[in-house]
DNA sequence: GTCGTTATACGAATGATTTCGTAAACAAAC
DNA sequence: GTTTGTTTACGAAATCATTCGTATAACGAC
């Protein structure tokens, strides 16, 4: 499973949706891309018809109408895409990177709190 | 100048290059791309010619020698990627990601201060 | 000047991503 | 069974990024 994975901006759509919406037709799906970008119906089908090529959605086509899940894990491809973005963008210098989110973000009390108990929890270890 | 910035991977790397090194011939950035990746350097020069057209970089060619410099800010363009960043795949939540970030990496005691710090100085304001 | 070297310019091939038109399969309604 | 609408399948166009081959221009050494 130490796989590369590497989904393309569209792609990243899908799987947003797929993570937050659970196993989706490609009716579904479409239709929260149709209302955020006015995409058509088959683009969308083509799209994840791709990504289950890829290995990044699996299926169900038991029925008529597939239902599509994702393959891979939000955390995991979170982690993966923010860690080469660290590398390419950053020099791999993470620090810097959360020092730069922090001063753009504008956070309130109670989420610089989260941060601060979780920086306790880090050191405790 | 709030223009959408979208370096590509390729043209990064050359930001890059050129962020540390300062103004540089396409011969400089080619010798370095080389070492990482063996590209050609008609490669390097065309993707400097692109980057030119789009506004990436400035150049002087008052001389034989066209001496390039990037035309944007590195701390603009970490920024922009990092927000793009952050929206599409962390479905806009700063927080999530910095928490995230933290518990990949390995930071050593200094590096927790040093964010504790800067949590201080953001709470000030 | 001519020759060899180094530079830029141009154009084109390649490959990946995104998009969509059209066809075929299927089911439900009539 | 025929029509209508929904779904998947297929293929191809359009765009973009990357790569490089070749042409052209400029410079320095001789």
């Amino acid at each position: 499973m130490a796989d590369n994975i590497k989904p393309t901006e569209g792609e990243l759509e899908i799987l947003n949706i797929l993570w937050e919406k659970g196993p989706s037709t490609v009716r579904t799906v479409h239709e929260v891309l149709e209302k955020a970008k006015g995409s058509g119906y088959t683009t969308t089908l083509k799209l994840m018809q791709i990504m289950h090529d890829k290995g990044l959605v699996k299926r169900d086509s038991s029925s008529r109408v597939h239902i599509y899940e994702a393959a891979i894990s939000k955390i995991k491809t979170q982690g993966q895409i923010l860690r080469k973005m660290v590398d390419t963008v950053f020099a791999g210098n993470t620090m810097q990177m959360v020092i730069q989110a922090l001063g753009n973000h504008k956070a309130d009390p109670a989420e610089l709190e989260a941060i601060r108990k979780y920086l306790d929890e880090i050191e405790k270890k």
